[in-house]
DNA sequence: GTCTATAGTGAGATAGAC
DNA sequence: GTCTATCTCACTATAGAC
């Protein structure tokens, strides 16, 4: 399938390899596709781990997980875009023949699972308001994921690189503040 | 280029015509794709178009904008897919011989461009805190869009159809609630 | 304007030498 | 483990009958 966005010429291209001897590492092109994919959701989800490690105040803590969530995002261009590429696969795979996409979901999969717990807290502990925990997980992701899988549309709207440090930087400010300030409880002063 | 996600095959299938025939209709597949984009952006558009028939306060455009977005994207299960997949295009084309891509491209364009102006007259008027309006309108953008798109994985967030006219209407409401708190100036109370 | 038949191209994958 | 050569197949596109 070329639904993975890239072809083996290009593959051998960028790795220096003929297209054949790929094979040898993997059975088929699609288990490689899921061996890059699983590395890069692992290592999304290193980053993220030392959110964890310590339970705080759930506002504290998400602001953490979401400045995390954006480094990852912003440490290679291609991350958000497979990321997003992902979820447009069609899934006609058979799953028995490839290991690796089991692997890469579950790993996918326990991204939100956790930061669930987090939204889950602030609203049970009152600091958030009654806000819906799964649509609140989707705005982060959906904000977070394709600001940087923008690509042109993102950068003219912003007159400038979406992976310079101070738009990373700034990004990390509007995204934490939007979510402070919109999930907060109303203070009844 | 089979870059478009399908190809010609299940076009013929779904559309009840030859592979062939279509080519009296299209000089080439990719104009075909961008005839069906080119469409998609401009019933988008056309959504969008009642809400800057009247000038009002921006707090209350901007949530008549996000609902009528999240409607335009809920009609269709595609839509919301078919907009991400135009960011992922390679741009190998030879954009001459495809006048329906300007056309996609310009309309599209036109969206974030329009509702800028609302989230500018929001903070020049005092309404919104001092925010970035570009990254403000990726945020709107990222969380709508990628909320319809997002298929099994926010299906299994939310444990239920993302297109259920309840999980819609919840969706309006935790966008609206999520920017009309998240921008809000602070009151000085 | 639609069809069948087919050409041309490039993809993923295999065989076998080294 | 990597290579070259080759296979097979699906895809886009064309030719020409109806």
């Amino acid at each position: 399938m070329g639904s993975t966005g890239v072809g083996l010429r290009e593959v051998a291209e960028r790795s220096g390899f003929s297209k054949s001897s790929h094979f040898h590492h993997f059975s088929s092109k699609e288990e490689l596709y899921f061996e890059v994919l699983s590395r890069v959701h692992a290592r999304i989800e290193k980053s993220l781990a030392p959110v964890f490690e310590a339970e705080s105040d759930p506002a504290l803590q998400l602001r953490s997980w979401v400045e995390a969530l954006i480094d990852a995002l912003a440490e290679h261009q291609t991350t958000a875009r497979l990321l997003l590429r992902g979820l447009f696969e069609d899934n006609d795979w058979v799953p028995e023949r490839i290991p690796a996409r089991a692997q890469a979901e579950s790993t996918l999969d326990s991204i939100p699972a956790k930061a669930r717990g987090i939204v889950q807290r602030g609203v049970v502990e009152g600091v958030y308001r009654n806000v819906s925990v799964p649509h609140t997980l989707q705005s982060l992701v959906g904000a977070t994921v394709y600001h940087f899988a923008s690509g042109e549309i993102g950068e003219a709207l912003l007159g400038g690189s979406i992976f310079s440090s101070e738009e990373v930087q700034r990004r990390k400010q509007e995204m934490t503040q939007l979510f402070d300030f919109g999930l907060a409880r109303k203070s009844k002063s």
